[in-house]
DNA sequence: CTGACTTTGTCCG
DNA sequence: CTGGCGGACAAAGTCAG
């Protein structure tokens, strides 16, 4: 593993990567050789480049210990796993579905034909859609030329100096693009759009009915000013030949065409599976004068494949049968299935597989070789299975917002754009009315080296201000981790996931109660140690899943990943240990949380603003009456001390009106005593929905009585579930140690060992320095601020999708 | 060992 | 000069229990 003996192979392995992908329609028959090397010329040396070499040395090495893999593979094992392949496909083929008819529609060059069609002098020019910096899609011309969807637009323009380059119209697309699927609708209801231009539709219903239909309905009429009408509510300007430019010289019309009376043209429609397609390409064609392509099959991995077969504006149906399958499977390259890519064809190429018969004839060693889902994966595609049936995908999983620029090094515009990010994500949750637990920090360096950091919180969050409190912690983290040198981005990211509504939709009632057991669960096994300080067992700050907080694991780490990422010395503070930087961290939402609800946003008028959280189980109580917010406490923590809990449903009913978090400070810390129920300055502040609140204007010596042993104070920094506990606990305890803490923000030593007041002096320290950092930076203005200002000299790529 | 969680990589359009 | 964005999913590592 260690001879790294990838140099042989470098130029070939710098090829796979870079060099041009031409199994695409369109793309058959030029000049490879040439091609290839305009793009090495036009990309070598870049830091894009060395990236991806360095991507490509990792694959080899990957392949490289999956050929020693090979080696050692026995005669007994793979025949063994010969066998397991054998019963598993008989076991498929029993339930193999060749019922249905799947069609997978297409839109040909989709966002090039919607511009040349409002363009027509587009037409027998060559162009692609995009900029310099990427292409979504270029039309059949260009393709030509070797210009194809993501490709930068300064290679295309080298390749084919002639290119015309027309920037995106995203919102025409969408006009275009609705169009198109109220045509699918009529096909099948339910249909599954995959993006704007293309769709996954089962017609098998709608044959059934057609079969019935009486001639008169299967004939369609064009008269040219209907077309007319139709465009005139879409644009300002229209042809009015009525029917569009031809995008492709050859548009094989095997129906027949027939001229009306008004100069219209008619087509006559079968009943069959190609007559039904048929038409309903030939009327997204009258009704947005754009050509789209087809696939019939019984599966939609077959109906996708078929799709592309006749493309642009074809059709190719595969039919219904077991051997006609099989037929169509044995020659087809590996890499013209949906779901193998560059590296999966590469991988496979080093094993001698490159056809889907190659796949079925080596499946035993690719069960040794690859996971468990792969190679089922690999056997559905050798047998030529895929879904029978289309389902819309499920709730969403993520949401994020990332963006490109030119290099960015000062802190200040860091943490500021990092800020606007997380605005224009909280819009977009809100739109969804989402929140979720998990936020997730991406960067990229100009080295085009990708960095993600997660950090999951107990309570979901939405706002602005509770993404950026995260956020703004995960990129401080970075940002000291290589100081002192600033952090060179050139991309900056903030997603957010597990989100809380499709838990609360799920067998929530029933794990309310898992829930209470966990936490018991973590309380008991770990009150052994409980007498121990509790700072030991704090999460990990944000970032730090690789024990980099300690300054020998980060010379650790550098040796072994060497990279621009990890700072040439250090790059931890005097005094910032792990422990240090998890109280700063957990203060430092807090304060962010206050900081930014004080200075700008009164409480939003979301949906979920009309609830409390419980600090006990962290759940969100939908009630604003306090009483019941406080009965619901009560239980909890009686459930809490018994090992049950007594939540009921009509507890989380949602409950009218509006509340103020220091109502809830008011009446919770009147009823239930904060040390009765273990709640810490740090519990709260962990949470973001009850932490602020309920912080607010607390007596440090009450808080202070919440024991730090407390095994529940522990419980609720681990159930942030997030950044665990450090792997290498702080050998010395400051709390034994007299007073010698060191302020991780102002870097002076505090003549307290008190953690309550010493994190006390971190807020107002940070609150001084976030001031001092935003305080500078005018308001995020979103529309001037998304054409960045001086600094952010490169461009920003918003709404940007390829179409092939 | 298993489950939960983070990080990275692959793939798609 | 100028090499994207947003989403899903899987692999692999780590830690706690």
């Amino acid at each position: 593993m260690a001879t790294g003996g990838t140099s042989s192979s470098s130029e070939e392995g710098f090829l796979s990567r870079m060099a041009l992908n031409d199994n695409k329609a369109g793309m058959e028959g030029l000049n490879r050789d040439k091609i290839n090397k305009i793009i090495m010329e036009s990309s070598k040396g870049s830091r894009f480049y060395e990236n991806e070499l360095k991507k490509e040395q990792q694959v080899n090495q990957r392949i490289e210990r999956m050929m020693l893999q090979k080696a050692h593979i026995t005669e007994q094992q793979l025949s063994k796993a010969q066998a397991q392949v054998e019963k598993m496909t008989s076991d498929l083929e029993r339930g193999r579905d060749l019922s249905r008819v799947i069609v997978h529609v297409d839109m040909d060059a989709f966002y090039a034909a919607v511009e040349t069609r409002d363009c027509p002098d587009l037409m027998d020019k060559p162009m692609a859609v995009g900029s310099m910096s990427m292409l979504s899609t270029s039309n059949y011309h260009a393709r030509k030329f070797g210009v194809r969807a993501a490709m930068p637009g300064f290679i295309a323009k080298k390749l084919c100096p002639n290119l015309v380059i027309v920037p995106t119209n995203f919102d025409k697309y969408r006009a275009v693009s609705a169009e198109v699927r109220e045509v699918f609708a009529d096909y099948d209801p339910h249909f599954l759009p995959m993006s704007l231009d293309e769709a996954y539709l089962d017609i098998s219903d709608h044959l059934e009915q057609r079969r019935g239909w009486p001639e008169t309905d299967l004939v369609y009429l064009s008269p040219s000013l209907s077309l007319v009408e139709e465009h005139g509510d879409l644009q300002e300007t229209v042809e009015v030949e009525g029917l569009s430019p031809v995008l492709f010289e050859n548009s094989p019309s095997s129906s027949p065409c027939l001229q009306d009376a008004a100069g219209g043209e008619v087509e006559v429609f079968g009943t069959c599976a190609e007559e039904a397609v048929r038409e309903m390409r030939f009327r997204i064609e009258q009704k947005t004068s754009l050509t789209a392509s087809a696939g019939i099959a019984p599966n939609m991995m077959l109906a996708k494949v078929c799709s592309d077969k006749n493309k642009p504006n074809g059709q190719y149906k595969l039919s219904s049968n077991r051997q006609a399958v099989i037929d169509f499977i044995q020659d087809l390259p590996v890499r013209k299935v949906s779901g193998i890519g560059k590296v999966t064809e590469k991988m496979l190429g080093a094993l001698g597989i490159t056809s889907c018969s190659h796949l079925g004839q080596e499946m035993a060693l690719l069960a040794l070789l690859f996971s468990e889902t792969s190679w089922h994966h690999f056997l559905h595609i050798s047998m030529g299975l895929g879904s029978t049936h289309i389902e819309r995908d499920g709730e969403r999983k993520s949401m994020s917002t990332e963006r490109t620029f030119g290099e960015m090094s000062a802190l200040k515009e860091q943490f500021s754009l990092c800020r606007e990010l997380c605005q224009d994500l909280a819009q977009d949750l809100q739109k969804e009315a989402l929140k979720g637990k998990t936020v997730t920090l991406k960067l990229k360096n100009v080295n085009f080296e990708v960095k993600t950091r997660a950090w999951t919180l107990p309570c979901a969050v939405a706002t602005t201000e509770e993404l950026f409190a995260v956020a703004k912690d995960l990129l401080k983290t970075e940002i000291d981790n290589v100081s002192p040198q600033p952090l060179r981005l050139r991309l900056m990211g903030v997603r957010v996931s597990s989100f809380a509504s499709a838990d609360d939709k799920k067998p929530l009632q029933k794990s309310i109660v898992g829930f209470l057991h966990k936490k018991q669960t973590n309380s008991s096994s770990t009150s052994q140690i409980s007498h121990k300080p509790v700072k030991e067992h704090l999460p990990k700050p944000p970032g730090l899943t690789q024990p980099s907080a300690c300054p020998s694991l980060v010379q650790q780490r550098q040796g072994q990943e060497g990279h621009a990422w990890v700072p040439s010395r250090g790059g931890v503070e005097v005094g910032r240990t792990g422990e240090d930087q998890q109280s700063f961290l957990q203060r430092a939402h807090a304060q962010s949380l206050r900081l930014q609800a004080e200075r700008e946003d009164p409480p939003e008028k979301g949906d979920w603003n009309d609830s409390l959280t419980c600090p006990v189980c962290f759940r969100e109580v939908n009630t604003t009456e306090l009483t019941v917010f406080n009965r619901h406490i009560d239980q909890c923590l009686s459930g809490v001390t018994m090992g049950q809990n007594n939540h009921t449903d009509t507890e989380l009913e949602r409950g009218p009106s509006s509340t103020t978090g220091l109502l809830l400070y008011e009446t919770s810390t009147a009823n239930i005593p904060l040390s009765a129920v273990g709640l810490n300055p740090v519990c709260l502040n962990t949470c973001p929905n009850g932490g602020v609140s309920i912080h607010r204007g607390t007596d440090p010596n009450t808080l202070k009585g919440s024991s730090q042993s407390d095994p529940h104070v522990r419980d609720c920094l681990l159930s942030t579930g997030g950044p665990r506990p450090m792997t290498t606990p702080k050998p010395e305890s400051r709390d034994h140690r007299g007073p010698a803490l060191t302020c991780p923000v102002c870097q002076e030593t505090q003549d307290t060992n008190d953690l309550t007041l010493f994190n006390l002096h971190v807020d107002l320290c940070l609150n001084q320095e976030v001031l001092h950092e935003l305080g500078g930076l005018a308001p995020v203005d979103r529309t001037t601020h998304t054409a960045p200002p001086a600094a952010h000299k490169g461009l920003c790529f918003r709404d940007v999708l390829f179409t092939e």
